[in-house]
DNA sequence: GGTAAATGCATAGCTTGCTATGTAATATAT
DNA sequence: ATATATTACATAGCAAGCTATGCATTTACC
């Protein structure tokens, strides 16, 4: 009895993700990184400083989420967290600086798997890929908070 | 200082995927459901059964994480577990009489999804579209596991 | 027929995501 | 000035994904 797949726009967006989330992971465990650390890695890799909020806005992430992210990344000395003097309410967070020497090293190898992933598209191809994502991100936040 | 975006492939389909599941596990929540129970769902909406293996072979993901998701629809009253007769390890699955009769509804649910997310493309666009998910995730399994 | 290999599922422990809610600090409004 | 709002972050608890490993059970091989 075949399994009946359904092979929606949903499930092969979920598929994809989760296979380069698995290929990334895999390349980034000798550097005892993780996927979830990379948008960070990329806000900060500019050797400045960004508060929480920021970071999670920059990432598309909820705020709690983005907590525990930098949770773990202070657990393992990645990020230098600094109380605000004038808003005692706010952190400023930024690499340490054995985390922005390995910042060059980190883009390589994300860019190696995207490369990878896009290997069986041309450039025109590429390009409908990518604005198609734009357009269903989009299209899916107006769904999830029409407000915007 | 505005946040410089590293708006990669990877990061883009790891958004809209958050997207997917986010919309749909809203609209699913009236019936107290989540966007894992899916595949599952599809797989079994015909009535019949299938092993823990055949689910997570079709729904793509590993066996310990099936094993979890059909532990929740247990405990939320939506699968039979029958144990094989014959071979003693192993468990047949299926929908119990009320998750069977909600398949359609979360059929229509998940197609609506579906169309809201492509919305803003055409019907060429979609197709690309679905074409390169199809081709990215090939690529990737590909490189998670060369032996395939 | 007994050992070894393979198979199917379970368990442990982690990450990355979410919602809901709490708390302290700051800003606003009467 | 005080009560109320808002803001920034923390915490709790869960879902859905992963790897690594264990445990029965069945198959395969001498």
């Amino acid at each position: 009895m075949p399994l009946t797949r359904h092979k929606s726009a949903g499930y092969m967006t979920n598929w994809a993700a989760r296979l380069f989330a698995r290929v990334i992971d895999r390349k980034l465990k000798p550097l005892a990184l993780g996927s979830g650390y990379l948008p960070v890695f990329f806000a900060l890799s500019d050797g400045g400083s960004r508060t929480q909020k920021e970071l999670a806005l920059g990432a598309d992430i909820e705020q709690p989420t983005m907590a525990a992210t930098l949770n773990r990344m202070d657990r393992d000395g990645l990020i230098i967290r600094e109380k605000d003097q004038n808003d005692r309410r706010i952190t400023h967070i930024r690499l340490s600086d054995s985390a922005l020497a390995h910042a060059a090293q980190i883009k390589t190898i994300v860019d190696q798997v995207n490369e990878t992933a896009l290997s069986g598209l041309n450039s025109q191809e590429r390009q409908v890929f990518l604005e198609a994502l734009t357009k269903v991100t989009a299209a899916l936040s107006q769904a999830d908070d029409p407000s915007k």
